[in-house]
RNA sequence: GGCCCGGUGGUCUAGCGGUUAGGACGCCGCUCUUUCAAGGCGGAUAUCGCGGGUUCGAAUCCCGUCCGGGCUACCA
């Protein structure tokens, strides 16, 4: 039988890492065997929908480069087509499930006494598991709102496989009756669910390890239903640095802010699918392809894992670094480009970075790929790209204070700028890089200078103001002969008398 | 409270009865170099949560214990 998984998130807000992780590991596996992706939407709680979600999903999706073939489904739509109806109607019959007619208030009522007893909370039974069935007429007949129940046995233990954990097993007393059908006739996830991935011929369930605990309840529905159940897989939660489940308070969590921040999805992708999963050696830089090659539940580890997000700047970095210089000035570009990237780092309080994207955006492919060419060694977000390019687009960098402080005042400085302005100016053409490097000898031997490095660094200064960044020479090149002389005579001109 | 799951350096992990407990991030040196990165080399950090067993031998198997997490909704 082929593999058919499904990612099905609930609509009730952007994705964060750790939904997005979960969607990449059906997405590995699959594609290790083979098999098919299912997008489920599963909106059957109307109160908790948020507008616009389906779409956030799906750009996540995209982002990490996780593909589907078939979906979107939605619960609701499917609710409305009568697709559970069958199957409520099989378990009425069948006496697996029961109708309820509690309120809200009267269960809350309930649990809050159960507590106070110090005993477990839940549905152990109430007015209504062992009603007559002139009970449960009467009571529709009144128009009460009722629910519908699943019925589970008493004194049994409920055994079932994880694919991770091993062999769990559960008192079924422990368990309480589970609503499967709300009052306004949507069903809930332990029954759209569970159903959908029957009729779907789902063979393998991804999900958060927070289903465990009610995993049992499951096994009693496809039991009651006579299906076989898909195998389990639950995934290990996803910690913030503090210990707890991640979560807003950790900073940004949901996946379009780190698209948003200027992390690549491949990079973030190739991160996430290492908390909790390995693939038996030592690697560490995959890419999707070799992910999927090595994907194995087996490699998923039980316990939790810490979002580390220094190394995920390590990650990005590996990215960038490798991607070939055109790929990464289109990536630029596109982000640059995009308006909402702005927004969020400025909201990050990275004014300066966020100021200077619209100079990438408007830059000339030619021109932007050799500053990103220059600057690729030493970048990892793609929004550092905005502040580090600077100097070498814009028509006069900013000077740095401390930097013209260091070497503006040597006395060989002034001689050294005005014999490189006249060897530049006087050349027919931007020259390149071997021709600065050979400029800048000459210089050093011309000046009496034991060493490069007095050479080196004024010209650095005055050619972008920092005493950081690339290579003088390729820097230099880079620029080209007009920008340098107009450069080299600002910084004649502001030279110390 | 009850039930369930987990526990290898600060973090992500390899390990699946016999290893000097391996790798990665981060950290600290050194090196390369015109600066900064990147790279190369080296280093510190783990009584494998703790206590008992089983065994010639345990991070690996069993029991207990502690700690952490999850669930305990007409949410998913």
């Amino acid at each position: 039988m082929s593999v058919r998984v499904r990612y099905a998130p609930s609509p009730t807000g952007s994705p964060h890492v750790g939904n997005i992780r979960t969607a990449l590991y059906n997405s590995l596996f699959a594609r290790r065997h083979r098999g098919t992706v299912l997008l489920r939407i599963e909106d059957t709680d109307r109160a908790r929908a948020v507008p616009g979600c389906e779409e956030e999903i799906i750009e996540s999706l995209a982002y990490v480069g996780v593909e589907w073939q078939e979906g979107p489904f939605r619960q609701s739509e499917r609710s409305a087509q009568g697709v559970y109806q069958p199957y409520i109607d099989s378990l009425v019959e069948s006496g697996s499930a029961y109708f309820a007619f509690e309120t809200p208030e009267e269960l809350a009522a309930m649990r809050e006494e159960q507590s106070r007893l110090k005993l477990a909370t839940g549905y152990f039974g109430g007015a209504w598991r062992d009603a007559g069935p002139g009970d449960v007429e009467r009571a529709r007949a009144e128009g009460q709102p009722g629910v519908l129940r699943l019925r589970i046995p008493r004194d049994e233990t409920i055994a079932f496989q994880d694919a991770v954990r091993g062999d769990i097993e559960v008192d079924s007393n422990v368990l309480d009756d589970p609503v499967l059908i709300k009052a306004d006739g949507m069903p809930t996830y332990h029954f759209a669910a569970m159903v959908d991935d029957h009729l779907m011929g789902i063979t393998h369930v991804f999900r958060g390890e927070e289903w465990i605990a009610s995993a049992p309840k499951h096994i009693v529905l496809f039991r009651a239903l006579g299906w076989e159940p898909p195998v389990l897989v639950h995934l290990p939660v996803i910690k913030g640095k503090d210990g707890s489940k991640l979560s807003k308070r950790h900073g940004d969590t949901a996946c379009l802010d780190f698209r948003r921040a200027g992390f690549l999805g491949e990079a973030l992708a190739n991160f996430i699918a290492l908390i909790g999963w390995s693939p038996g050696d030592d690697r560490e830089v995959m890419s999707l392809d070799e992910m999927s090659e090595a994907f194995e539940i087996r490699g998923i580890q039980p316990s939790s894992g810490v979002f580390d997000p220094e190394k995920l700047d390590w990650m990005q970095g590996e990215y960038v670094r490798s991607l070939p210089t055109g790929a990464l000035t289109r990536k630029v570009r596109e982000y640059a480009s995009e308006l909402e990237n702005s927004d969020f780092l400025r909201a990050k309080g990275e004014e300066a970075a966020a100021e200077g994207l619209a100079l990438l955006a408007a830059q000339d492919e030619a021109r932007l790929m050799g500053a990103i060419g220059l600057l690729q060694q030493r970048c990892t977000r793609l929004s550092d790209f905005s502040v580090a390019c600077k100097p070498f687009l814009v028509d006069q960098p900013a000077m740095d204070p401390s930097a013209t402080a260091k070497w503006f005042g040597e006395p060989h400085v002034r001689e050294l700028f005005r014999a490189l302005r006249e060897k530049v100016a006087a050349l027919p053409d931007d020259p390149d890089e071997a021709w600065c490097e050979a400029t800048a000898r000459a210089l050093q031997a011309t000046l009496g200078l034991d060493k490069l490095g007095p050479v080196v660094h004024p010209i650095r200064v005055a050619l972008t103001g920092t005493t950081i960044g690339p290579g003088l020479f390729e820097l230099m090149a880079f620029l080209g002969r007009d920008r340098m002389v107009v450069r080299l005579d600002s910084a004649l001109g502001s030279l110390p008398a």
